[in-house]
DNA sequence: AGGCTAAAACCTGTATTACAGCTTTATCTG
DNA sequence: CAGATAAAGCTGTAATACAGGTTTTAGCCT
């Protein structure tokens, strides 16, 4: 007695009936609709999984697996016990689709450095353009800190993590900040070894120069001296990353 | 007596015990490494369900749920009947990451042709370095089909798409390719109308007067002329999609 | 009456079983 | 030997059950 039915549920639902794809596809849809229809903002909760499952007419699981592919692009946060939430892009996904890319030879970390370099010359561009006050400030003493942190390797690393981010907040587009965190993760992930490398005073010094000079044109509002700048900073790391450098790209790019 | 069992199975399993997450993020850890440790390249075929359900020691709706997560990242593709396989990277994933931005109010269109923008900057100047004569045979033959489809609206739309992809190619760096689509399909989601507007003859002509210079300043392999080019085809988009353009960019990024 | 605590209601995480429909493989037949 | 057909395998989905975490409610004590 108990089949019949679960034939019939499995036919006539109250679902878009056409689209041929599978049900856990109609309900990615539908949720990503609600979200639109109801403005939702990082933070609102979804409605709970069973709920959305009688409403839209399938299984919990099938709810479920499409609430785990939408966590799986980043539009929602499952957790035990609470609701969904909506959240915020950060990163992290774009950095993991990024290393997939890497997992299945499709791209190296040259590929992503390059990616990274095109992006923050054009990102410091921007930035010297619109940075505020509160900008310049954070950047000064960032600048300061990362001084005195000359010759603390992994302190000086997350400093000029900092500042790389800072950048991309003065730049006025929210995109930024996330691919820097991206780009990151990437390389973490990709290279648990290597840094630490630049050591040597020299370099160490030669680096912070760098940092400096895109500060400084940050501030002047020189866009094109910005750009230059950061230009220089990454043949930097390519010399750096590669010792086999496939041909200084400072050539490229500053004419 | 069953009940006994499930308890059982519920609680010692061979599985990491450790790391306190739930077990869909074992699984999708476990995926990611096996995929890793097999080398497994695009076209790969993952085990089947129920094989890595016994494998691991969870449930088949566990692993469902870990192979839907993986494949919202884009790292595999499910079918019915047949088992999961590795897809390549594509630009849907990361377009569909940076939709959901837009979705949530955390970026907007601005956002995402400004970073457009400082992306293909970048890649024309490394096409400009890099391109094989098979690269150049490709953009003088597109060049030339768009100027006979000068006034065909929709098709030198399409062709537009492929000069850019062109040119990401000719770049020699295949995540400017995959961005390339991610942001088409963004633009395209985002702004469903609009578009189709540069049909005035003054215009369209401008546009592909900038592809040729584009496509020149690639050909002669001068990485500086090629992105003043790009910048100036930016402008154009700026201009002919806000009219209220926040200060012309060309200024920035080429002095 | 007010604040704190404990219980109930709700929700997610996971397991199990069942079956329909699609794919692939292997077998059997002409 | 080749093509058709049946069997085996796999995924898609549903229904049910229960453990454990979270929020809310209601009661109790001060």
């Amino acid at each position: 007695m108990r089949k019949d039915v679960n034939k019939l549920a499995a036919k006539d639902v109250p679902l878009k009936p056409a689209t041929g794809t599978g049900r856990v596809d109609q309900v990615i849809d539908y949720i990503r609709d609600y979200v639109a229809r109801e403005n939702l903002r990082p933070g609102a909760k979804l409605p709970s999984e069973t709920k959305l499952s009688t409403l839209i007419g399938v299984s919990r699981p099938v709810v479920r697996e499409a609430m785990r592919a939408l966590a799986g692009t980043g539009l929602i946060e499952m957790a035990v016990g609470k609701r969904a939430i909506i959240t915020p892009l950060d990163g992290e996904m774009i950095g993991q689709v990024i290393e997939n890319a890497v997992l299945i030879g499709q791209a190296d970390t040259r590929n992503v450095l390059e990616l990274r370099r095109s992006l923050e010359i054009g990102m410091v561009a921007l930035a010297a353009t619109r940075r505020s006050p509160d900008d310049i400030s954070k950047l000064r003493s960032l600048l300061e800190a990362m001084r005195k942190a000359l010759h603390a390797g992994a302190e000086y690393s997350a400093l000029d993590l900092r500042f790389h981010l800072a950048l991309a907040e003065a730049a006025g587009n929210p995109l930024y900040v996330i691919l820097i965190e991206a780009f990151r993760q990437v390389f973490e992930a990709s290279m648990r070894d290597g840094m630490e490398r630049r050591s040597s005073n020299s370099e160490v010094e030669k680096v912070q120069q760098l940092h400096e000079a895109i500060t400084e044109a940050v501030i002047a509002g020189d866009p094109a001296g910005a750009s230059r700048a950061m230009s220089d900073h990454f043949d930097e790391a390519y010399d750096k990353f590669w010792s086999d450098r496939i041909g200084r790209l400072s050539e490229l790019q500053r004419e």
